[in-house]
DNA sequence: CTGAAAGCGCTAACAT
DNA sequence: ATGTTAGCGCTTTCAG
């Protein structure tokens, strides 16, 4: 019946204390003698009380929810990360609200804007409005970054200098002498920073602009089918995936006609045909350590910390040793320098 | 600076009006004289006003938010229902409080209690917790159920007899006579609901119940290779995917040795080689269908409802013709009656 | 260590 | 059509 019934009075009259140190008892035990801190405890769990959140925030305690705001959560890259942080959230007793923002800056910051005094902090995953607007929306409420860095504000990164290093490493390393890197959407983070590390590498083709999807993927084959290209770094799985969709919908073959290395290690990658060579991503660490930035910034340890996570290449079928010979003069022809 | 500084107060003497009014201008506008209206209007703009949603809820109001539960986020199929969900949330400007209950009964319970009070309605996809469970947990908050199917409680649900007999009668139209159906887990309606129709069917060889995700697919191939069967309907797209995974992997072909079916159509489907034919779900309408029930619930129209969503067959490359003859009389023993 | 009292910001009867 | 008056359930001073 009752879905919501018993209030703190309820559980203090059954122990027979003051609805006050029931209070305490919820929030700052220690501050309660022995005896009366069982006898309360026992009271609200025969009652099954259920602190109401509403009125805990009102009064100016935790709200005891964070927001987590993603671009997508149809992209199994932040579904996992919503995954981890919900997990951590429960193990924590706290609860998430989520916002997918499609994203696009205005939805952020309203979606941020509406979550506001709902939160005790802010998880907010690749966002795209610049910082300004985000700190003026979220005002002195905790903030953390998944994969994006801004000065003077908490984050976790994926350390994006390894993730090109790493891809474009394995493909010389198989011999392939005209490697292509696909660039992602400008408006993220993470993409303005391979930018620079490419920008530091030698024969290198640069692709893209691409969106990260799979559809963008399939229409960049052509283009890389057109070019000397051997061995290509997508921006990620999704994007990598579609390129070996846009080949063999071509009739062409990958790993034979060209190497693809992705980025993330979603499911899908391990799952495709061949299994996809990939810079793994991890994930998982990405979201626990978000929540870990986030707790601590709640409890007022306010020091803001940047924190860089390490990824591997995961070596599956996609990528295989260049023709021998072949693509190194073109190389030399399509990528002067 | 201020994340949440403006009060209701501030903007009624902003407007020189009472708090109420302008309660009421944003509750129920109707009830208010057309230049009061737009004054107040005027004023929560210029203040930036953004209601307490704590405040609001105590107080007895609306909440403006909706409690999500999926089984498992990381799964393609709830994520594109959350973000229809989500979608249709923020146009109706409320917000959604997501829950990932990792598909466990308690998880489920204990998940709705934390969020009983502090929504106006539950959106429960795919629940496995009994409905006695669930209707102590939510009393008379609304309650809507995605796939799956309660006595007086309003849902949205795939025609699962559809699922089956439109994946069953493909196979049986390519020639395929020893045909396999995959029983999902137990604890899922969808499931059972299968079952009941599978019962109906004649020559079908029953496999499972198999869990329904890559893996259990991957070990399900053996199985498969080592019967009669020709063409299997599966429980789902990431199952099928492993079925296929597991052929390849033993230097069996798809659609060659066996022709697969799966259930959902979840992008990687299409994005798999060969693509897969799957008996496709309106799984945004299942999303967009779940709000508009909840958001009629809790506006009161309090019939409950019971709505099936149609489903169809998307052909595309893991289903062909059987070989002449084959597998015939070996369906006959393998299955009698 | 524990009562008592005062609101948090809002809505909902009830007046007028 | 708008002002008045009470709280919603909790945390937090402040006393004792």
């Amino acid at each position: 019946m009752s879905g919501q019934a018993v209030t703190l009075a309820d559980v203090a009259l059954a122990a027979g204390v003051h609805p006050s140190t029931v209070s305490r008892v919820l929030s700052r035990p220690q501050l309660i003698g022995e005896p009366t801190r069982t006898a309360v405890h026992e009271a609200v769990a025969r009652l099954g009380y259920v602190p109401n959140r509403a009125a805990r925030q009102l009064a100016g305690g935790r709200v005891g929810s964070i927001g987590v705001l993603v671009p997508d959560i149809t992209n199994p890259f932040f579904a996992q990360i919503v995954r981890a942080v919900q997990q951590g959230c429960r193990d924590a007793g706290q609860t998430m609200l989520l916002a997918d923002t499609d994203q696009r800056a205005d939805e952020e910051l309203s979606g941020a804007r509406a979550l506001a005094g709902s939160v005790d902090g802010f998880v907010v995953c690749s966002p795209v409005a610049d910082m300004k607007g985000w700190r003026s929306v979220v005002g002195d409420t905790p903030l953390v970054l998944v994969n994006r860095r801004a000065n003077g504000i908490s984050s976790v990164a994926l350390d994006q200098r390894a993730i090109v290093e790493l891809g474009v490493q394995h493909l010389r390393d198989l011999g392939h002498r005209t490697i292509g890197v696909v660039r992602g959407p400008t408006a993220y983070w993470s993409s303005r920073e391979r930018d620079r590390v490419i920008r530091t590498l030698d024969g290198i083709t640069v692709l893209g602009p691409v969106a990260p999807d799979f559809q963008a993927g399939i229409a960049l084959a052509a283009e890389l089918m057109a070019s000397s290209v051997t061995g290509v770094l997508a921006f990620n799985d999704v994007q990598a995936l579609g390129i070996m969709a846009g080949y063999r919908a071509a009739g062409r073959s990958v790993p034979h006609d060209l190497s693809v290395v992705g980025s993330d290690d979603i499911a899908a990658g391990a799952m495709s045909d061949p299994p996809l060579t990939t810079v793994t991503a991890p994930v998982q660490q990405l979201g626990v350590t978000a929540l870990q930035l986030i707790e601590q910034l709640i409890a007022g340890g306010g020091a803001t910390d940047e924190v860089s996570l390490p990824v591997s290449l995961t070596i599956r079928r996609t990528t295989k040793a260049a023709a021998r010979g072949a693509g190194t003069h073109l190389a030399r022809r399509g990528e002067p320098q």
